[in-house]
DNA sequence: CAATAGATTTCGGTCCACCTAAAATAAGCC
DNA sequence: GGCTTATTTTAGGTGGACCGAAATCTATTG
C-alpha cells in the first residue's frame, strides 16, 4: 500500500507539478519546473526520467511533464502535509501568514502518516490553508473552489478573496498592510491608465466601509476571486 | 554566529557524541558511535575526519572522540529540538512516550530556530521532556538533575524516577504496564537468585499503595533514580 | 618482547542530487 | 522546405554520505 518512501527531491518534483495545474490546466514544462525548483534544467531531465522510472509521472522526450494516478497521488499527500503544516503554524505557533512558506517547505518531508493525521484532528481538519488553498483530506481528496484570477475580473465585478499565492512573502506583506486577506470582499474598481494598476474597494467581511487599494500586476496574478455575484453589483454596506 | 547549517548526518553525530557522555564519562569510541548511528565503522571514520575539519570534534587517530566548545553547542540546540519535540508530540498531538523517539529524530532536522523558540514557549519551557530528559535552553543551559542508575543502587534504597531511556520503544511499554513512569517512586527489593532481576516496589507518586515489579538488567540500566533519602528507608504508605 | 586479536582507518566503489557545457530536437519564420 | 532559435536532453563531473574488504595500528598476553 505504501511506496517505499519518496525522497525530499521527489516530493518537491511531484508537488510542483501538481501545484502547476491546480489553478489552470496546461502541464508544466521542463524549464518551468526547473525555474520553480531552482535547479538546473538538466537537473529536471534527469529527475523527470527517474520519476518515469518510479511511474510517476507520463514523459514523452522534449514534451510536457503530467503525473500519473500515483503522482498525483502522492503530490495530493505532499500538498496536505505542506498545507496542514502552514496551518498549524499560523493557528498554533503565531507565525504570520508570510513567514510559514518555507518553514513548510523542508517540514513536510520530515512528518510522518501518523503525525498528519493527528495534527489535522487537533486543527479540526480544516479545508483550506492560510492563503486559501484547499487541504486534500487524508483521502485525497480536496474542494477547488470556483474562483477566478483577479487580473480577467472586469470592472464592476466583486466577491470575496478565495486564494492567494504564497509564493511571494513580500507580497504577502503588502497585501496585509492594505488589509487584503482570505475572505476579504472586494470590488473591481477602474484600471489605472498607464501602470496597469487597477484600483480596487476592499471591504471587509463583516460590511465595514471599504476603501481602496492599488494592485499592480504581481498582485493581480496572485489573488482569486469567488464569482460571487457576476451580474450586477448589489454593494453591501 | 551562525555556522553554515550542519547536515542531518553531522547533527546526528554530534548529537550522539553528546549524549554518550550526558549521564557518564568516558568519551564514545568510533565502534560505539557506529553502533549507535546505525553506520558502518569506515563510515564513522571519515565523518569523524570531517567533523574535525569543522572545528566540531577532538580526535587523535585510533582513539577517542569528543566534543569541541562548538560541537557541545551544536550538539545542545539538536538536543534541544529532539527534546522539545517530543514535549510537543507527547503534550499536544497525544503520542505515548514510546512513539515520540523516531519521529523526532527526523523533525529535528527540518524545525528552524524560530520555530524551535515558539514552541518552546507554547510549551510553556519545559525544562525535562517525556522520558525525563533534560532540555537545554535557547542558549544551551542544562540543569543534569543528580541521579543514580537504579543498576547501582542497593537494597533498600529508594527515590523516584528521574529518568528512563528511551531508546528501546519495546521497554518503554513493558515500563507503562507496570506503572513506572517519571516521577514514579519506586524502592528497591531484592535480587531474585539467578536471574539478576530485581524485584522493585513501585508507588504512584502522590502516595498510593505501592505493587512490585520485576526488572531484567535491560531495564535496571535504563532507568535513574533521583537520589531522594539514599540513608534510611521510610516506607510511605 | 613478539605474536595475535580487536579496533580503527584507508581504499576503491555505489547511489543520490546536483552542475556546466555540448549535442539534439522542435517550432517558428521566410 | 530549409534556417535559426529556444528548449530539452545527454555527457562528463562534483560533493555528500554511505558501504565492504584490506591494511594498519593498539593492546594484551604468553
Ligand atoms: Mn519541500
Ligand atoms: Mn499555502
Ligand atoms: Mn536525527
Ligand atoms: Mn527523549
Amino acid at each position: 500500500m505504501k511506496s517505499p518512501a519518496a525522497s525530499s527531491s521527489i516530493e518537491d518534483y511531484v508537488k510542483v507539478i501538481y501545484s502547476f495545474t491546480e489553478w489552470q490546466d496546461k502541464p508544466i514544462s521542463s524549464t518551468q519546473l526547473a525555474q520553480r525548483l531552482g535547479v538546473a534544467n538538466s537537473s529536471v531531465s534527469e529527475m523527470v526520467r527517474k520519476l518515469k522510472d518510479l511511474g510517476l509521472v507520463d514523459h514523452k522526450p522534449y514534451s510536457a511533464v503530467t503525473l500519473t494516478e500515483a503522482g498525483r497521488g502522492l503530490a495530493l499527500t505532499v500538498v496536505r502535509r505542506h498545507r496542514l503544516i502552514e496551518t498549524f503554524l499560523v493557528e498554533e505557533l503565531g507565525y504570520a501568514w508570510d513567514e510559514v512558506h518555507d518553514e513548510a517547505e523542508l517540514l513536510e518531508h520530515a512528518v510522518s502518516e501518523t503525525f498528519v493525521d493527528r495534527l489535522a484532528a487537533k486543527l479540526g481538519h480544516p479545508t483550506r490553508d492560510p492563503h486559501g488553498d484547499p487541504i486534500p483530506d487524508a483521502d485525497g481528496a480536496l474542494e477547488l473552489p470556483a474562483a477566478r484570477l483577479l487580473s480577467e475580473l472586469d470592472e464592476g465585478h466583486h466577491g470575496s478573496i478565495t486564494r492567494i499565492s504564497d509564493d511571494d512573502p513580500e507580497l504577502l506583506r503588502y497585501l496585509s498592510r492594505e488589509g487584503i486577506d482570505v475572505d476579504t470582499h472586494v470590488e473591481v474598481g477602474p484600471r489605472k491608465p498607464f501602470s496597469g494598476a487597477l484600483q480596487v474597494l476592499v471591504s471587509t467581511a463583516d460590511g465595514g466601509a471599504g476603501h481602496p487599494a492599488e494592485l499592480g500586476e504581481q498582485a493581480l496574478h496572485a489573488l482569486w476571486v469567488a464569482d460571487d455575484t457576476p451580474h450586477e453589483g448589489c454593494t453591501l454596506a
